[in-house]
DNA sequence: CACATTGGCGCC
DNA sequence: AGGGCGCCAATGTG
């Protein structure tokens, strides 16, 4: 495959410099271009050659080539693969990990969001930031290049390296299409909830009405049930003896005001976070377009910023609406981390029980525990670290019948509580604990520390192994569905009338898709899914089941698995 | 005044 | 219970 690098020359701002280069990254021919024609250039080079492009900054670079209508097929996103590479375990040793900080490790470039400017592929001379550092777009490939060649592990690194890049390039078209989105069915899911909104503004109706209710109830009309600290003073007067507002707590206290008062906050959350200002901000033109940060969580994990995409409430999501003639194709990974866990592990038992569509009912059927609800309890105590209650109780039964998996889990929980790294299965490492954990438990081992210290120490320890003891799944969870993400693209390319990903969602994915071939993009993601665990594991017995489900809008696929 | 933190809660 | 996030309003701080 032939490289082709991308990226401004600093001696001559605002004018593109692509270079052709050979798989090691050693330079062939290199022409300019003007920024204004870059779009152009890529497309003819894309077209002739279908090469890699290697780049700074998917963020920066590919919103500009989208909205030209520019797509392109392979890309190698060179910050988010220095991150990955300088700090994962299995190339420490490599000159990239060696050298110090620098102009790679700056977080992405600014992102265009509503209201700001539009993207433009290289900034113009005032626009963008004073000052920036020029960056070896060459030299930097070449040190990665030297780090996965190096390392423990090259094919699963590259397998990380290519799905961490395309998934920015996914990320990127994401936004580009958008969600489809009705702000008319919005509106009306508000309205019936909320009820109607005043039209000079204001809260709406049947909010206004709870939180008069409420306030008259407790005898305090003017209080502020907005604020957590006067909310909490406010029910201790009138007698509720709780020691926080949180919703569960409230919930277990009970009684006529405390019900209301759960009702004010159910509605109150719905129309600060996801009611009709959102809706102004961040919908337009019937599309709801999130700005994905991929990379964004250290796990490798996808973070949003702004209009909290992933976290749209269940309430709201029968306002994704497909465009008339379309369908929306919504899949989910079923219980996506212990699956992946079974498969890290070579848990033969446990890839048994997975090959249960439901692979908690398998838990049941294998005799583990009593019910469905015991597996799932069981499952993520195991996963994220519980240490009391049900699922803690269940752990010893959890260990006899699927011991690899618990074993691997427990000792990336005692790798945190020593302070040691841990890595995921393609090579993510998780980072070292703060400066101010070492200090904690360095503190509780010199002469002279109390039982105080000890204590701190101890439940410092305790806290990062649950981190780390999750890191690994969650991690690799998140490898998997890159890859899922991935061999799916590819594939729906192959589908005509172009469906395409609208949304993503860490174990689920939407695919818009004309109604015709609907069938086919549900196919696609099914191929994908058995493609994504070969991809990551060969020939493994693990089965990564997904729930698929052809609807007219996201809340009816999901009403139905 | 702007910015950072906290409590709470939505999602996986 | 237990891991990971982002966003809101209220509140605290410079």
């Amino acid at each position: 495959m032939s490289l082709a690098l991308l990226y401004d020359d600093a001696a001559r701002r605002g004018w593109l410099v692509l270079q052709d280069a050979t798989d090691d990254g050693a330079p062939l021919a290199r022409e300019s271009v003007p920024a204004e024609r870059a779009a152009e250039a890529v497309l003819a080079k894309e077209r002739a050659a279908r090469p890699r492009w290697v780049w700074d900054d998917t963020a920066r670079r590919y919103p500009a080539l989208l909205a030209a209508g520019v797509r392109v097929e392979r890309a190698h996103d060179l910050r988010l693969c220095h991150a990955i590479l300088r700090g994962s375990a299995f190339c420490a040793g490599s000159a990239l990990a060696a050298a110090p900080r620098g102009p790679w490790d700056a977080p992405r470039a600014a992102e265009a969001s509503p209201g700001a400017r539009t993207a433009t592929l290289f900034d113009d001379e005032d626009a963008g930031p004073a000052v920036e550092e020029p960056l070896d777009v060459v030299g930097e490939l070449r040190l990665q290049l030297d780090a996965v060649a190096g390392s423990q592990a090259p094919r699963r690194l590259r397998l990380l390296l290519a799905a961490e890049s395309t998934g920015a390039l996914i990320a990127a078209e994401m936004t580009h299409d958008g969600l489809p989105w009705s702000a008319e069915a919005h509106d009306r899911i508000l309205t019936e909830i909320l009820g109607e909104r005043p039209a000079g503004g204001g809260r709406p109706e049947r909010l206004e009405r709870l939180s008069r209710e409420v306030r008259e109830a407790l005898g305090q009309p003017t209080l502020n049930l907005d604020s957590s600290a006067e909310l909490l003073n406010g029910l201790r007067r009138a007698g509720i003896e709780v020691s926080s507002t949180r919703s569960w707590e409230l919930r277990d206290h009970g009684g006529p005001i405390v019900e209301q008062l759960l009702e004010y906050k159910r509605l109150s959350r719905l129309y600060t976070a996801n009611g009709w200002a959102w809706l102004e901000t961040w919908v337009s033109g019937g599309r709801f377009r999130p700005d994905y940060v991929p990379g964004g969580v250290v796990s490798g994990r996808w973070a949003t910023s702004g209009g909290g995409a992933l976290q749209i409430p269940a309430a709201v999501r029968g306002a994704a609406v497909a465009d008339p003639g379309w369908k929306l194709v919504v899949a989910d990974a079923a219980q996506l981390e212990p699956r992946v866990l079974a498969a890290m592990s070579g848990d033969q038992a446990m890839a048994r029980a997975g090959r249960h569509a439901d692979l908690y009912q398998g838990f049941v059927d294998a005799g583990v525990v009593a019910d469905r609800k015991q597996a799932k309890v069981a499952m993520l105590g195991a996963m994220y670290g519980a240490t009391t209650g049900d699922s803690a109780a269940l752990m010893p039964r959890l260990e006899r019948a699927f011991p690899r998996a618990i074993a691997m889990v427990e000792a990336a929980a005692r790798a945190g509580e020593r302070g040691e790294v841990v890595t995921t299965w393609l090579g993510r490492s998780s980072p070292l604990p703060s400066q101010r954990w070492q200090d904690l438990v360095a503190a509780a081992s010199v002469e002279g520390a109390g039982p105080e210290d000890a204590r701190a120490a101890r439940s410092a320890r305790r806290d990062w192994g649950r981190f780390t003891r999750n890191f690994i799944v969650q991690g690799t969870a998140a490898e998997w569905a890159l890859c899922w993400m991935a061999a799916l693209r590819r594939r729906l390319l192959t589908i005509p009338g172009r469906p395409h990903l609208v949304f993503f969602l860490h174990d689920e994915l939407l695919v818009h898709s004309p109604g015709g071939v609907a069938e086919d993009a549900a196919q696609a993601l099914r191929d994908s899914a058995v493609e994504a665990g070969r991809l990551l594991f060969g020939p493994t017995r693990v089965e990564f089941a997904l729930s698929v489900h052809i609807g007219e809008t996201y809340a009816d696929a999901k009403r139905h698995m």
